[in-house]
DNA sequence: TAGGCCATCTGGTCCT
DNA sequence: AGGACCAGATGGCCTA
């Protein structure tokens, strides 16, 4: 059992920040694992085995070697998955918009998950509005159709932003007062995941 | 020291 | 049957 975690133990230096700290428990931790092994893990399903005969049949087969090798493979397919997961949460993490840097803590996993909700939230309601801009630019007949008759000829994309300067221009001020304020909304509901 | 966060083990259930 | 997924339990570390 310590061998099996000695084999696994460099998993850990996948993590960071304040995760790393955790490495000097390994030790601890080790102990913590022949105690579980020893003490309720495996021998409880023997007992457990005792009130159950088609379990106890079937596990009667297996030695206890066996058994021991079986529930190695079990719990490291486990702590794979668990890593696997804590992979893609630091994916998570680098996409989204708060400091990053060695010396600021990682979010906890309910924050990254919480603050990526609202963070697609304020990005579709961002993407609502810049499309509600631009049908409001394009859409009247108000408008001059500038990007043809200037000669750029740029095509328009339904709903996408066209790439001419004109176009680029940035929008009014009471246009972009919206947008800031489902900013200040989205960021409010969101700020104190930060703490 | 309590509470938050985490890694790991484990048994159960579902899926292939 | 075996793997994936899940939730509960447990214990360690850190911070207010």
């Amino acid at each position: 059992m310590d061998e099996m975690y000695l084999r696994d133990h460099h998993h850990h230096h996948h993590h960071h920040h304040h995760q790393d700290s955790r490495l000097n428990s390994v030790s601890s931790t080790q102990n913590d694992l022949v105690q579980k092994m020893s003490g309720e893990g495996l021998t409880r399903n023997g007992s457990k085995a005792g009130g159950e005969g088609s379990k106890y049949k079937i596990k009667k087969q297996l030695s206890e070697q066996d058994l021991q090798q079986l529930r190695l493979k079990i719990n490291g397919r486990e702590r794979k998955r668990m890593h696997d997961l804590n992979l893609a949460m630091d994916g998570l993490r680098e996409v989204m918009p708060y400091a990053h840097g060695p010396s600021v803590r990682k979010l906890s996993k309910i924050a990254t998950l919480l603050l990526a909700r609202n963070y697609i939230l304020m990005l579709t309601s961002s993407l609502e509005e810049m499309k509600r801009l631009v049908g409001e630019i394009y859409g009247g007949h108000h408008s001059a159709f500038h990007c043809g008759t200037l000669g750029s000829g740029f095509q328009h994309w339904a709903g996408l932003p066209c790439p001419c300067t004109i176009c680029q221009m940035p929008p009014p001020p009471h246009l972009s007062a919206l947008t800031a304020s489902n900013m200040a909304r989205i960021s409010g509901e969101t700020k104190d995941l930060l703490k």
